[in-house]
DNA sequence: TGAAAACCCTGTGGCCGCTTCAGGGTCAAG
DNA sequence: CTTGACCCTGAAGCGGCCACAGGGTTTTCA
């Protein structure tokens, strides 16, 4: 099984395959003799773990956790726990911030007196004022 | 008033000042004889502008655009309602892809077994079948 | 048998919105 | 005249890929 079909079976691209291979969370095959990477079913089942945790929207890191446990199946699993709620947590809590923005949008949306000229333009005022939270930066991560 | 001040005034940082003058989100000043840059009250107000923009978390790109409608003052501010519903958009559509990804985070949580050796771990194994929406790649940017 | 097409390789750079660092120059206070 | 606070430019790094250039290999079909 060469890159390609471990791409396709596991509904991925070429790139990502070789990604994760350098971040190690898949482990370098086996080369052919024209240099091909070759895969077996253990590498599909791998990577798909992999691309399940990231479809849940996982760091590599916290992936990267989850496969050094899943590696030694003999130790305790409560860690896995550990990895799951914290990213749960961090779920919970981006999914609070963006209601907060949603609902300061919506405001603003509101203020919208018609079509005007910029100049008289409510929102663009709005979002001029200088009051609106300055505070709450930006942070993406999940 | 220098650029420390500037970021003061406008709670962020010199580097974060500089980077919005090579982005083209604030021009840049005349500077002092000595190469500082000398800002007064209009960048300021430019400044907390953006700021607020992007604590709204608006691309550095929806900020350009709401930045040229304000710099054309008799422009029609339809375009500013249509910035503005367009990142409301996206930012309710993140809202529904964690939510999504909660629930089948908190499915993933309620199958642990208590402590088990990893082998045997619910959440592990459960990570490892390959359903799991395999779609739903991961698209930050929001 | 040979050519074209499909596949693969490494290495580099780009994306976003900063942040951090290196290696300097400038200015105010003592 | 020194110390320290402030400022400058330019380059590199973060995460998680994606896209490309410039090659090599394998398969397919005539």
């Amino acid at each position: 099984m060469n890159i390609g079909q471990l791409a396709q079976a596991t509904h991925t691209t070429l790139e990502t395959v070789r990604h994760c291979e350098r971040e190690g969370l898949l482990p370098p095959p086996p080369d052919s003799e024209g240099n091909y990477r070759l895969y077996g079913p253990w590498h599909v089942e791998r990577l798909a773990f992999v691309r399940h945790c990231r479809s849940l929207d996982m760091t590599l890191d916290e992936v990267r956790r989850l496969l050094r446990l899943k590696d030694h199946p003999s130790a305790d699993c409560g860690e896995v726990n550990a990895v799951l709620s914290a990213h749960l947590g961090q779920v919970t809590a981006r999914i609070r911030e963006l209601q907060q923005l949603k609902l300061q949008l919506k405001r603003l949306e509101q203020q919208c007196n018609g079509r005007q000229a910029a100049r008289r333009c409510n929102i663009l005022n709005g979002l001029a004022q200088q009051g609106g939270r300055c505070g709450v930066p930006p942070q993406r991560a999940v």
